[in-house]
RNA sequence: GGCCCUAUCGUCUAGUGGCCUAGGACGUGGCCCUCUCAAGGCCAAAACUCGGGUUCAAAUCCCGAUAGGGUCACCA
């Protein structure tokens, strides 16, 4: 039997970083066994805007190198491919009307015609009563026959009739078994009551069942909090006749301790924000992104990371390949993951660590390919404009091959090319104050030096200023002020390397704008 | 609150009864290199939640406590 698996998102308009593990651990599962993996779109619930909420989930698995085998086309246009279609749940009712009403039939669900005003009493008596609360409908031990004639007749919620006192067992691949007492599991809703339209639409909860098993997914893997309603899938799967499948439930990813939500996660921080409108961004565009923060996909993809680096990260959170591995490549994970090694407690998110393999993943990326996936960000940033000459490329090599690991996402491009590539270097009072003006004459001096500099590289360049330092002092001053005079700031790579690239008449014309 | 899950350095983790005076990594601190910033090298601090068992032996098995988390919809 080859292994199939699943992620089915539900579209909200962006990828959040916890599904993506989820939809990792499903794909890397599907990969290393040579299966497939399916993606379906639960959106059971409404209509609205469909396309529009799946497309930024599509882009961001296509970014990150995630490829479906089954579900919907990547253009988002709400069309699906595979043997199975539409994997749109949204498309899919009837299925589960028709599922329903099989269930009806063989007497393992039952119309619930219990007011809810009646329910709530029930909640409430039990309540004060100190006892659980599992909700029973009230044509539970009607015969199918009656059943089924008095649901044609006025249709209501559908409810699975759990059965009572039996011990329902699952093996779950990270939580070994798992076992419930189906006296404290309520009849779960399988249909809704009919709206509007009279159309009775499915639960998720039924829905996910009936398409696990139409398409013959064998691994359930899924977040945690999944769990408890497992018990009561088991129930409907066993109901519908159909095999169980293997079930992994994944810890969560947490922030600070707690379930990665909207409500508990950092704002932007102003180095982020400082980062992003020096690429370009207005204060406006960054505050309509709401997708845009630490927990999206989007957030990594925008300030320049790796898909690499972010599904290693990911990967190693709650997985481990041995003692001591934390940089593994793809492949080797597509060749050794596996169930067993998936820890069981929740992981805390760490952008450090994340940070850190984005900046070992950069280490592996040629100067030429940093150039390449740099412009966007330079264009934005109207450093650069297209189409882009071969004399700006050669000159954006010379600063990525120079800049070498200081660049650590693309976007970092913007902060070493900037202040070559502006026309006049934009001071910073502080620097200037600090570096420049106490050397302002020995950087005069040295300008004059400069202008003689013959070949104008860096080894001459880094002779030049060595021997051009006081005796009594180093050179570490005249470095510090030739640096502001030339770029303006105080950071930034080699000053011999800045330099040479500038070349000799924008180095002096630059100084003797500093000076004066 | 009911049901369920979990528990090793600040964080991610290794550990499946003796190789554990608990290993690796991020982060943190110090030193070295150095024109700033990165990168690199070296070093350091830093953990088995607690209490009972079982055993010659327990981070590892069992029980309990505690703490944290998830979930309790005609949401997904």
């Amino acid at each position: 039997m080859t292994v199939r698996t699943r992620f089915a998102p539900s579209p909200t308009g962006y990828l959040h970083i916890g599904g993506v593990r989820t939809a990792l651990f499903n794909w890397l599962y599907a990969r290393r066994h040579g299966g497939q993996f399916i993606l379906r779109i639960d959106d059971t619930d409404a209509a609205r805007n469909r396309s529009e909420a799946v497309k930024p989930i599509l882009d961001g698995f296509d970014w990150l190198g995630i490829d479906w085998d089954e579900g919907p086309t990547k253009e988002g246009s709400g069309e699906s491919f595979g043997p199975h279609q539409p994997y749109f749940q949204g498309q899919r009712n009837d299925l589960y009307v028709a599922a329903a009403m099989k269930l009806l039939a063989s007497g393992h669900a039952y119309p619930d015609y219990t007011l809810a005003a009646e329910q709530d009493s029930l909640r409430k008596a039990a309540e004060k009563a100190k006892r659980p609360y599992v909700h029973r409908g009230s044509n539970r031990d009607v015969a199918p026959a009656e059943n089924l004639r008095l649901y044609q007749e006025k249709p209501a919620a559908i409810l699975l009739k759990v059965p009572d006192g039996v011990k329902v067992t699952f093996q779950d691949h990270v939580r070994g078994q798992v076992e419930v007492n189906s006296d404290t599991i309520r009849d779960p809703a399988l249909l809704r009551a009919p709206d509007q339209n009279g159309i009775c639409r499915a639960l998720y909860s039924f829905a996910t069942v009936v398409d696990e098993i139409a398409f013959g997914i064998t691994h359930v893997i899924r977040a945690e909090e999944h769990l408890s309603n497992t018990p009561a899938q088991v129930l409907i799967f066993q109901a519908l006749g159909a095999s169980v499948p293997e079930f992994a439930h994944i810890p969560l990813v947490n922030y600070k301790n707690e379930k990665m939500s909207k409500r508990n996660l950092p704002p932007l921080t102003n180095d982020d924000i400082a980062k992003l409108k020096a690429c370009g961004w207005t204060e406006d565009e960054i505050q309509s992104r709401d997708d845009l923060n630490i927990a999206t996909v989007a957030y990594y993809r925008e300030l320049g990371y790796l898909p690499a680096a972010l599904m290693n990260y990911l990967v190693r959170l709650g997985w481990s390949l041995d003692a001591e591995s934390e940089f593994i490549p793809l492949e080797t994970v597509k060749a050794n993951f596996d169930l067993d090694r998936i820890t069981k407690a929740s992981a805390n998110f760490d952008e450090k660590k994340l940070y850190w393999l984005q900046g070992e993943y950069m280490k592996l990326v040629s100067p030429e390919e940093k150039v390449e996936r740099c412009l966007p960000y330079l264009i934005r940033a109207k450093f650069i404009t297209e189409p882009v000459s071969d004399s700006a490329r050669r000159l954006l090599l010379q600063i990525a091959e120079a800049a070498g690991d200081r660049i650590k996402l693309f976007s970092d491009m913007v902060q070493f090319a900037g202040p070559l590539l502006k026309t006049d270097p934009v001071y910073d009072p502080k620097a200037v104050e600090k570096s420049l003006l106490p050397a302002k004459e020995l950087l005069s001096s040295f300008r004059e030096k400069l202008a003689t500099v013959d070949p104008f590289d860096v080894p001459t360049l880094e002779e030049s200023l060595k021997s051009h330092a006081p005796e009594k002092s180093p050179h570490k001053a005249l470095v510090a002020a030739t640096r502001v005079a030339v770029t303006g700031v105080t950071v930034g790579f080699g000053l011999y390397e800045t330099l040479a690239i500038l070349g000799k008449p924008e180095v002096l014309r630059r100084i003797e704008l500093a000076l004066n």
